[in-house]
DNA sequence: TCATTAACTGAGG
DNA sequence: CCTCAGTTAATGA
């Protein structure tokens, strides 16, 4: 792997709204980053962790999540290459969440004093950090919205529509179809639902033509139905609309 | 191990 | 009474 590609997700998705000068470019093609391989399920930093460095996304996917006591996880979020899961460690001290690889990935560790330094003396990056922890915020609001007022089929729809966009960005969807791996188990877990509802959720898509999937990718056949099913606006991705 | 399906159940509209 | 979704259990890939 080369430097470039470390970093190039990041950038892509940086410069969603606003492209960086190149003295900012540069400094963060030079950040020093400690790449590490990850196997599947492997946990990154574990709730009442104190981390001393961020996690950036370079290949793989990686979900933050919370267990209960009674041991029923919660997916909050699943992370894509470009993604900084952990931003806000940089200031808040102790994960309240685990970090955890979905799959086998690749992550680049950023020392919080190397990202401090950057958001000290480079007010064009700290505001483009500070943009993307928001875009993480609404991208959260929209999740409370989808988990607490949808049926399950619309849960399903605006869940892929939201990562077939989010991949988008960051050039990793190839035509109408977009890497989903995640098992059955873990979509009941992202969405609230048991995985016997998954399976027939996927099975109702499917008999409807609106998509599907195996083996972790999904084919969307009718963009248009599954927004309407999802009720979906991709406003609050906060992406540049010409994309 | 993961995906699929049927059958049954209860909540709620 | 109908729809949605959880549970259980059996089976297939």
């Amino acid at each position: 792997m080369t430097r470039s590609d470390i970093t190039e997700a990041l950038e892509k998705k940086l410069q969603v709204t606003a492209r960086l000068d190149d003295e900012n470019l540069h400094a963060i093609r030079s950040m020093p980053i400690s790449v590490k391989q990850l196997a599947a399920n492997q946990p990154i930093v574990r709730e009442g962790d104190r981390s001393s460095s961020c996690c950036l996304c370079i290949e793989g996917y990686v979900v933050r999540s919370k267990t209960t006591p009674s041991g029923h996880r919660q997916i909050l979020s699943v992370h894509i290459p470009g993604d900084i899961p952990d931003l806000h460690s940089l200031y808040l001290n102790v994960m309240d969440h685990d970090l955890v690889a979905l799959t086998d990935c690749t992550v680049g560790l950023i020392a919080h004093e190397v990202l401090r330094d950057l958001v000290r003396y480079r007010a064009n990056i700290a505001e483009l950090l500070w943009r993307e922890t928001l875009v993480d915020a609404a991208i959260f609001r929209e999740w409370i919205v989808n988990l607490g007022q949808r049926p399950s089929s619309s849960r399903m729809a605006h869940f892929v529509l939201e990562m077939f966009h989010r991949l988008k960005v960051v050039g990793k969807t190839s035509g109408n179809s977009l890497k989903v791996p995640m098992t059955q188990q873990h979509l009941g877990e992202a969405l609230g639902i048991s995985i016997v509802h998954v399976n027939r959720i996927l099975k109702e898509l499917r008999g409807q033509g609106l998509m599907e999937m195996h083996r972790g990718v999904i084919t969307i056949h009718d963009e248009r139905g599954l927004e309407q099913l999802g009720e979906f606006d991709r406003l609050y991705l906060h992406q540049n609309p010409a994309l």
